[in-house]
DNA sequence: GCTCTATAGTTCGAGACGCACTATACAAGA
DNA sequence: TCTTGTATAGTGCGTCTCGAACTATAGAGC
């Protein structure tokens, strides 16, 4: 275990966080894993599926074996290391505060016309709630046949919903703003 | 002008904004002017202010001169070709939709609190909320002496009122959220 | 076997980030 | 005048993040 030690960061917490709840994964499930939960809240670009984990493990907080056929993928787990990490980071009171990126509000404050900017929006945001609402249906059909008292799935269950009522708002939000940007 | 082609990225524009706002600026009024804005919908660390209008202007988008005395700050003005370059951007359709992140909401994922995780959070937005409205009114009363139809300063309004409207948001949904995390 | 499409994985260079630090201005008190 | 304090202003640099462009494998249907 040379373990090297890096920086972990938030992005980092989202990979583990994915892993604890998966058990074992291979990038791609971890990519999946993420679309369908708290990716409304730290997206993340599917190249770092692939570069985050290895880092990780190289410092010791996940453990790496490789599939001997086929694409010999990559499957990592937690580690005790890494749960530990977790753990701490979780329970640590310290959060940064929320960002909010908006190219479009950039483009209003050059001067754009707000109805030109956030025409397509309110489209865009039905269609994330739509595609939000499927996997919450997909997350409880698989619930069911569940010990009552398993709760790996909870912490996504909670993103899900906050991911639907936070798109709801956009769309309202964006509605309004548009009608009247100086309201 | 020996312009080193780079990529103009959103940070470019917001920094191209600002400065087609204030006419000429130095880093630090950059940073500033920003607070008082967009920084709601774009979040830039201040060392940005120092190292992108450098890079900005090797590229023919900015000219800069220096101060002689005192600190010898540079200052910044938009080249024409950079007022080109940033009108096109503002003219242009497509916009990459917002995005969102919080590390709270991870924590939750992680199997956090809600009720620990946003406990001081409220607090947060509502101090930022009445800072906001501070540079509101400083704004407005700016406004006052100048030419009616002068409107530099409608884009930084807009998005002014625009941010203070989603820490509203944000306040309700935060205390809504924490009431009731499965609604 | 071939071809199409979905799925899965990789490389790499440029940009973004933020800690830690340095420097200047200016006012108030000793 | 000298020192000290504090707000203002600027910098260096290593690490992390991003995303375009590309490659590879699997499986379905002919």
């Amino acid at each position: 275990m040379k373990s090297k030690s890096i920086r972990l960061t938030t992005t980092s917490y989202a990979v583990m966080s994915l892993l604890e709840m998966l058990g074992e994964a291979t990038p791609y499930d971890l990519k999946q894993a993420l679309e369908q939960s708290i990716q409304n809240f730290w997206p993340v670009p599917h190249t770092t599926f692939y570069e985050e984990p290895a880092r990780l493990a190289k410092a010791g907080y996940l453990s790496q074996s490789q599939e001997s056929g086929g694409r010999r993928r990559k499957r990592y787990t937690l580690t005790d290391h890494g749960h530990e990490a977790l753990r701490e980071w979780a329970n640590s009171p310290a959060t940064a505060p929320s960002q909010f990126r908006d190219e479009g509000m950039l483009k209003v404050f050059a001067g754009a016309d707000p109805q030109v900017v956030y025409a397509g929006r309110g489209d865009w945001h039905r269609a994330k709630l739509a595609e939000l609402e499927g996997y919450l249906e997909n997350l409880r059909m698989r619930e069911l046949p569940e010990e009552p008292g398993e709760d790996r799935w909870r912490g996504a269950e909670a993103t899900l919903i906050a991911g639907i009522n936070y798109q709801k708002q956009m769309i309202e939000s964006i509605e309004r703003f548009i009608e009247n940007p100086s309201g």
